[in-house]
DNA sequence: GAGTGGTCTAGACCACTGT
DNA sequence: CAGTGGTCTAGACCACTCC
């Protein structure tokens, strides 16, 4: 889309914003170079330094820069995102026939959080909860029924931010037959979710992936360390084995500049 | 994930947000509910307006509240979301070989958009223009060769707002053995763009999806009435022939309270 | 008309950066 | 050290909603 003009009806900050916006949309501001100040804006536009800010922090919210005390404000460049795509499913699951040394060769956070950097801080928390309402229905089976609850949270060792963050739900009774399922000190698992499932004579038929994006909250965005104006993406996995019935429920949820997912829908042919 | 507690470094606007937040996540305030006032605020935290003001704007940048104009501020109640489904790419295909009245029995905005609201105003753009570097690259054309670009646009009569809007773009040689479509009063089109590329000999074997997300600029949350802190996702498909070769690139962007996608991916069986 | 949130003024002080 | 952006005060006026 081409840049669009302010309507005369805009507020003062919101076409300070637009009006730099649009030098950034049209290259005359190039990433990282350095945005007007506060008392540059006050004496181009005669406005307060209110408005001056206001401005400025529009543009931080829709994620064009970035600013902080001390230094100018700047162009956003735009960072490197991961690639998560919808492949490593079929990935995972020709991996779980293999011998073990071959399913060890990838890693975990590969596998789950499509994220391959070395050095994280990688941490697994397992606990039998009760499913609540939402949840029994999707795993069709009874609420208050007892779920191998699985929180996987991967942080950088310096900042302590997250890197990803992701929770799973399996019904108890699908898997108790197997009780290193349930021993967290066994993680990472040779060959992921899907060759635990395989061991208790689970097979995956379809994964059902429902994608959704909101903001972060204050604290998301300490813990993460998300500058403003970048949202969260949040992605509702189902596991469906090959009778169609849901298997796991998993939660993941990570900042958009950071991510992009790609799914693959292979059709059938004529 | 749990309700998180303030860290003692926040300012006093991310304090009060927060102590808000917490209320609305607990369910102390339930959707719809009334937040306490700019003055309120300023008698509770003791602190200046300009200061409530900003904690009020935090909690709407995150999606949490409404508020206008001589309006108490809200929780925000969810909205219902659409919901837009990977499968409908094999549903199209599907309906590619059937006679016409089977065809044109599902509408264009339904197919290419996955909404199915019937009182829409529909526009259609086309246009031949010549393709840019990236574009050209994905398309395995040389840039500059001719594309053409077809621009669908719904709108809410009522508040001109956008509903949907997505760009799409075939090389010219492709298709142009048949005139009708680079003929925009064809639209729509009785089943479809998989059906128009059929007339052309192209059956397509995959799609390629890449979802992202990003905030909305102001200009943006004008035309498609957006309210603050609502993210807007884009999904950049690419349809690819039983080739392995992308014959149609397309853009899409949808507010993400009014949509939600679902991706479908199928495992093979041992 | 009273009360709400939206916008704005005209300052102040602070933490931090870069030179 | 000067200059930046971050936070905040103490107001003002306006448009709008609801009673």
């Amino acid at each position: 889309m081409q840049p669009k003009q302010t309507p005369a009806t805009a507020t003062l900050a919101v076409q300070i914003a637009d009006d730099i916006r649009i030098k950034i949309e049209r290259g005359d501001l190039q990433p990282d170079a350095e945005l007007p100040t506060r008392l540059d804006l006050q004496a181009t536009w005669r406005c307060s330094s209110t408005v001056a800010r206001h401005a400025i922090d529009l543009l931080r919210q829709q994620g064009l820069i970035t600013s902080g005390r001390g230094r100018p404000s700047r162009v956003r460049a735009k960072p490197e995102r991961t690639r998560r795509t919808s492949e490593r499913h079929q990935e995972e699951k020709d991996r779980v026939l293999l011998p073990e040394p071959d399913r060890a060769a990838v890693g975990v956070s590969e596998t789950d959080n499509g994220v391959s950097i070395d050095d994280l801080k990688f941490s697994t928390t397992y606990d039998l909860t009760k499913a609540n309402e939402t949840l029994a229905q999707l795993l069709s089976i009874k609420e208050g029924e007892s779920v191998l609850r699985r929180i996987y949270e991967t942080k950088y060792p310096d900042s302590g931010h997250y890197c990803a963050w992701s929770e799973s739900y399996i019904p108890k009774k699908l898997i108790e037959q197997n009780e290193k399922l349930f021993d967290s000190t066994e993680e990472p698992w040779p060959g992921g979710t899907q060759h635990q499932l395989w061991t208790v004579g689970i097979e995956l038929g379809k994964f059902i992936e429902d994608v959704s994006a909101r903001m972060p909250t204050t604290v998301e965005q300490q813990e993460w360390g998300i500058e403003d104006g970048v949202p969260m993406i949040r992605v509702t996995r189902k596991s469906v084995d090959t009778q169609d019935k849901i298997v796991e429920v998993s939660h993941t949820v990570f900042p958009a500049d950071r991510v992009e997912l790609t799914f693959v829908t292979n059709l059938t042919r004529w």
